[in-house]
DNA sequence: CGTTTTTGTTCTACTTTAGTTCTTTTTTGC
DNA sequence: GCAAAAAAGAACTAAAGTAGAACAAAAACG
């Protein structure tokens, strides 16, 4: 259908003018698909108008229109995008560090967006993940203790027996297992020194998941 | 669509409408802009109305109306897709994965040097580092529970308390905590269902000290 | 009401930015 | 290695932006 090129400018344009509320100039298109002239801008656009891609407002600057978006991808671009995601097995990605959590006592998961705490991509690979530090030895039964940083997938719902950041009363934030008996909903530490708390479903709020730990000794 | 400077009227003329009640006259609006004339104005008014931006009610003054604005994606994914650019340029480190190790009985740390594990890059900051995959519960009193991979700092001397690698008699490696008693070493494992070991020191080898570890849950 | 003030429109002249067309060069695929 | 396609580059045309002034129309005001 449409040449890799052409597609690449494609989206281009549709996601500047998306993003910035202006269509780019030739200028700027050449830039973002590579090219060192811009007739070959010309020539691309042409092309994309013939097909019916994109309108021009005639005698305009700045005056292009995203008819519509093609549904299939040409195949050169669909390997361009393996070897990106390949490359991002090898990177890292930051993920925000939402403070300390108490695995003992709860307090409040204080949001700092400011921190980060790097992690492997596969680690947070489809879904959205924050970091948490373990402040407590609740959890201590199953490997999870105080200074632990644990990565957590957001989810707003979970299974019987999963790991979860859950949120009482809308003030406090724990790690816990969770557990669902009818109406009520079990917090359940890993530690013989704490007990279970029972809640009203009402009360407790699912933010996440347990996914990965990660502790350092030196 | 729009050129720069047209979208930067248009969204004051929203933006002044909405809050104020009342449009801003041609003289505001070019101060707000940055142009020295109101003619300017004129002409990006007659594009925007050109455009289907802006409507005029003529024979009035301070009338006009914002018809559209231009659709913009929500800056939140806007930022989301630059971070995700910027994760492209994280460096991971890889480390070899010397296979499993036994956190019980203790087995040869099989050398594969195929395999490998990704690390953030400062995880491993000064140092060869290697990872090995826990085998076995001997150390689930520190929370150390098998499957998770653990990342060992190499180092041939340790001090008394430090978890390390051991390596005994050149054949059997072992997670332990160790602690020198004279002429022997004590390899302590952290489970009570596990015996210490106490070994002259000669049959004993250090192979690198307990550095980090990770845990992933699903 | 008519006068003053504010506001909008038009015009000219000019600079900068953007788009088009053409020729030459490079790349690509047989 | 040759023909076709793609890209680069220069030269040109067109549109957008800038500025100032003159003027017309609308709003404000006593």
């Amino acid at each position: 259908m449409l040449t890799p090129k052409q597609y690449k400018l494609l989206m281009f344009i549709n996601k500047t003018t998306k993003e910035t509320g202006c269509c780019p100039s030739f200028d700027e298109m050449k830039d973002a698909v590579g090219l060192k002239s811009k007739s070959g801008i010309y020539a691309l656009i042409e092309a994309l108008v013939e097909r019916n891609f994109l309108r021009k407002l005639p005698h305009k600057a700045r005056a292009l229109e995203v008819v519509r978006l093609p549904k299939l991808k040409p195949s050169a671009i669909v390997a361009e995008e393996k070897k990106k995601e390949e490359a991002l097995l090898n990177a890292m990605v930051e993920i925000p560090l939402y403070g300390k959590i108490a695995a003992g006592t709860p307090i409040e998961a204080i949001a700092d967006e400011n921190e980060k705490f790097s992690v492997p991509y596969e680690m947070v690979r489809g879904g959205q993940y924050y970091a948490l530090k373990i402040e407590g030895d609740s959890m201590e039964g199953i490997g999870i203790l105080n200074g632990d940083t644990v990565i957590i997938k957001k989810a707003d719902t979970a299974q019987n027996g999963d790991i979860v950041v859950a949120l009482v009363d809308n003030c406090e934030a724990t790690l816990k297992q969770i557990k669902k008996e009818g109406p009520e909903v079990l917090l359940i530490p890993k530690n013989d020194a704490y007990e279970v708390r029972r809640l009203p479903a009402s009360r407790v709020k699912v933010q996440g998941i347990l996914s990965s730990l990660v502790r350092n000794y030196h």
